[in-house]
DNA sequence: TGATTCACG
DNA sequence: ACGTACGTGAATCAA
């Protein structure tokens, strides 16, 4: 027999501050069960046990002595966010058919001190998991201990037993009661002696064993005078804490160790607890069934709607003009699609792709009036732009709307989105024995719409799926079908010349280091610089040194390697990311077909994958030189067109600062009227010097700054950086005020809010954890600028588009990168786009300052922008 | 797989 | 006492 006995509080506690903010949608924190939860699987798997126990400190937790008052003041409280996830937790355990045991009086301790002790008496084993060394103490031949611990913000465990304990202290497990009577344990209230610290009092035990010998043979020892002074001194406090630091191992529970075996689960209460908490992997984790998720039965008065399933041919897809609503669900295998599901009110009809017919009526469906609801209106637009049509009247896509509604989500599937939105499911008759999966979507997804709508409706959100996503998704289909046409042999040739000074590079660097290593693991090159060169070293990451471009750059002035390791890095990702990875993702039609993701960022951008397309290289001359090789194809030329300053204007408009505001109605670039502003002194006197600080500090207070990194960016004392943010604050004071009310709104409402309302929750803002809420407070200034923006870009795109359209020019978007659009344009008519950009860019919305758009043309992405 | 680094806005 | 600016994606190393 073993049995596992978890210290549950120590547990939770560790795993409430060792994990990440993670609460459901209506904001209740989940963390620690679930952190707990993950304990325990690794715990299970590894020891394998018969029976698991649950010891908990009954709350309002009783201590053993007096002292608790004295030294209550140095320990902060519970969290109310962790307390709340206590009963929950208990709950769980018990549906999992585990003994959870708590008693008023005694302490989870002295639980576990007990089952260790039967164990030892009735020969079966026990180990403990805990996350803290008090345990120790238990240890012996049938008791271990698996401490859980979080190393540089990874949680590990180790087993601890006799020989280990032994290896790590020095003493046998029962004589750390002693060290601890002597060292004291602040954490668990135990005052120890006076001036008696760990290293002490382990020499102490080593030699003597314990407490009662060292007293009662006190004048034979040989101690210095300071350390004799002390445990006289201390006797009392060496003999009370003796007592309160020995577990008591005979707390009132069975001793009947098959009382401990688990009981049968109560899975459905388990599946619907955990679907309650928003953790639907866990419920699979914990082995239990996820079809079990229980439907509403306190609603279910109404009568359950019924669908009636068959099967039909690519016929079934016509005459649906008249019909609400239309949904359609589909398989696919790569860009096919291979079997659809079509739901009308009653009837679903299956149809199965099988030949040419299929591919006609469809793309015939997707083009005519019937309002048609899906999940991936992204894919479907792709798919009926490459069978020569597109879809009209999609007025749902629920991975859209479930997007919107928690810009963090990480699985928008309809499965998640119906158990998070409660969605009812039909029940389903007929034909149901093929494509299970496809129906099991079907029968939840008209009452998933319903919801999703309901919920954009309550949140004031149905304009930004209607009026921006729903339109965007159908243009960055057509995007990603388009492509951007490259020059691969200009790419091949300028990667011949990147290889040939990257051998170089590496041949003067061994020299200069005097050996051959790999310069781009960074743990070689650390070893190399820090510790062979000698090099000063500021360990920074948690693996070893820090070798980043910025503490290179610190180290240059030391040893001429470092320069070249600088370049060597910049040719060595110029090569593998840009030119490797742009040929490796060129399609047979010469051109790069990059995705855009519409459900990924938590401010409401766009990200480009596969390849990424938004962060080609464009800073530095060298790197610059790989947009020359993005170019338009024979006969059409590239409009390109960039707002100016977008984040600063939104954050003028948003924060109605008059003088941000008429900054920006003058002339003068921005970064030198703040320098002016910030430094004092006229325009004509601003340095360059003066501007470039004024433009960190303006990005800075755009990303809701700290002096510290202001000062470390612009290479300023932190007081001097402050001082340039009290500055700019003071002139900017409707900034000022924008920033503090932006904070006071996310911590009201819970999230922070587009000038559009597109929302991004934070429950950072109410984590007891000082650096999780402050940076909760910086996203809180952030996210309504940057979310902003991408809002306007994304209406911006829609209006063009539209507008091409209209005009029927032979121009189209072919990318977007934030705050640039690119149009390839039939050199007829360049000019007629150019204008039409300039146009839908500075007025895809109204800002209380103008929207400034620079538009350029070329045969390259490098000539145009 | 996670950590590190670096490319972009 | 503590860590330290927002949002992404890709390549590489090391375990």
């Amino acid at each position: 027999m073993k049995i596992l006995a978890v210290d549950s509080n120590s547990i939770m506690n560790r795993a409430f501050y060792g994990i990440k903010v993670l609460t459901t949608k209506d904001g209740f924190f989940t963390n620690a069960v679930y952190g707990f939860l993950s304990i325990l699987l690794t715990a299970i798997s590894e020891t394998k046990p018969d029976a698991v126990v649950f010891a908990f400190d009954v709350h309002a937790p009783t201590f053993r002595h007096e002292f608790y008052k004295e030294y209550k003041a140095g320990r902060h409280a519970t969290p109310q966010e962790l307390i709340d996830q206590f009963p929950v937790m208990k709950e769980l355990l018990g549906y999992l058919g585990y003994p959870v045991i708590a008693i008023e009086g005694w302490e989870a301790d002295d639980i576990l001190g007990t089952i260790s002790r039967l164990c030892e008496e009735q020969g079966a084993e026990c180990v403990i998991s805990t996350g803290d060394r008090d345990s120790l103490q238990l240890i012996g031949e049938h008791t271990s201990v698996r401490l859980a611990t979080t190393k540089m913000g990874a949680p590990v465990s180790t087993m601890m037993d006799s020989p280990a304990v032994h290896e790590k202290y020095g003493v046998e497990p029962l004589e750390l009661i002693e060290v601890k009577a002597l060292m004291g344990d602040s954490s668990d209230n135990i005052p120890g002696v006076p001036g008696i610290g760990e290293k002490t009092a382990l020499d102490l035990i080593q030699k003597y064993h314990s407490v009662d010998y060292i007293y009662e043979h006190f004048d034979e020892l040989e101690l210095k005078p300071a350390q004799r002074k002390k445990l006289e001194e201390g006797k009392d406090l060496a003999y009370l804490s003796r007592r309160l630091g020995e577990i008591n191992r005979f707390a009132p529970i069975s001793e009947n160790l098959s009382d401990y075996l688990p009981k049968e689960r109560d899975e459905a209460a388990a599946v619907n607890l955990l679907s309650r908490l928003e953790m639907y992997k866990m419920i699979e984790r914990l082995g239990l069934d996820a079809a079990k998720i229980p439907e509403r039965t306190e609603t279910s008065t109404a009568p359950k709607k019924k669908v009636e399933v068959s099967f039909g041919d690519a016929s079934a897809f016509s005459g649906h003009d008249d019909v609400e609503h239309a949904e359609l669900l589909f398989e696919s295998v790569g860009d096919d699609i291979t079997c659809c599901c079509l739901v009308f009110d009653e009837k679903a009809v299956l149809i199965e792709n099988d030949g040419f017919f299929f591919d006609a009526a469809l793309a015939n469906f997707l083009c005519s009036n019937c309002k048609k609801r899906t999940d991936d209106l992204k894919f479907l637009s792709r798919w009926a732009e490459n069978h020569g049509g597109e879809v009209k009247n999609c007025v749902m896509d629920s991975s859209l709307a479930g997007y919107i509604l928690n810009v963090s989500g990480d699985d928008y599937s309809i499965e998640r989105l119906a158990a998070l939105y409660h969605a009812e499911k039909a029940e389903l008759s007929g034909d149901v024995g093929a494509h299970p999966e496809l129906l099991e979507k079907a029968a939840v997804f008209s009452s998933l719409c319903d919801m999703l709508r309901t919920e954009l409706k309550n949140h004031g959100e149905e304009k930004i799926l209607d009026e921006i996503e729903l339109p965007l998704a159908k243009i960055l289909a057509s995007m990603e079908l388009r492509g951007f046409k490259i020059d691969p042999e200009g790419i091949r040739s300028f990667g011949d010349e990147l290889l040939s000074t990257i051998k170089e590079t590496e041949k003067r660097i061994y020299e200069l280091c005097g050996e051959e290593f790999n310069i781009l693991s960074p743990k070689q090159l650390g070893v190399v610089l820090f510790e062979h060169l000698g090099l000063p070293a500021k360990k920074k990451t948690k693996t070893g040194y820090s070798t980043n471009a910025d503490i290179l750059e610190d180290l240059r002035k030391y040893h001429p390697a470092i320069d070249e390791i600088l370049e060597y890095r910049k040719l060595t990702k110029l090569n593998s990311t840009y030119v490797e990875g742009l040929l490796g993702a060129l399609a047979p039609d010469g051109r790069v077909h990059t995705r855009f993701n519409q459900k990924e960022t938590r401010t409401g951008r766009i990200s480009s994958l596969e390849p990424n397309l938004q962060n080609i290289p464009i800073r530095t001359e060298l790197g610059s030189r790989m947009r020359g090789f993005f170019v338009a194809k024979e006969g059409y030329t590239l409009v390109d067109a960039d707002y100016s300053q977008i984040e600063l204007r939104v954050l003028a408009h948003l924060s109605g600062d008059e003088n941000m505001i008429s900054a920006f109605t003058g002339g003068t670039d921005i970064h030198t009227q703040t320098a002016a502003q910030v430094f004092g002194v006229p325009e004509d006197f601003v340095t360059s010097s003066m501007r470039s600080s004024a433009k960190a500090v303006n990005f800075g207070i755009v990303y809701g700054i700290g002096a510290w990194s202001l000062g470390e960016n612009i290479g300023v004392s932190t007081k001097e950086a402050q001082q340039y943010i009290d500055s700019y604050l003071s002139h900017y004071s409707g900034v000022d005020r924008f920033m503090k009310e932006s904070i006071e709104t996310a911590k009201k409402c819970g999230y922070a809010v587009t000038s559009y309302g597109r929302r991004r929750y934070l429950p950072e803002l109410s984590s007891s954890n000082f650096n999780l809420r402050a940076f909760g407070e910086r996203v809180a200034r952030n996210m309504p600028i940057q979310g902003t923006a991408a809002d306007i870009i994304k209406l911006a795109m829609v209006k063009v588009e539209n507008r091409l359209k209209a005009e029927n020019l032979d121009a189209k978007l072919i990318m977007q990168v934030h705050d640039e659009l690119i149009v390839e344009a039939n050199e007829n008519c360049a000019e007629k786009a150019a204008e039409i950009l300039r146009y839908e860019m500075e007025n895809a919305a109204k800002l209380s300052v103008p929207m400034e758009v620079d538009v350029g043309t070329g045969k390259t992405w490098l000539l145009a922008h």
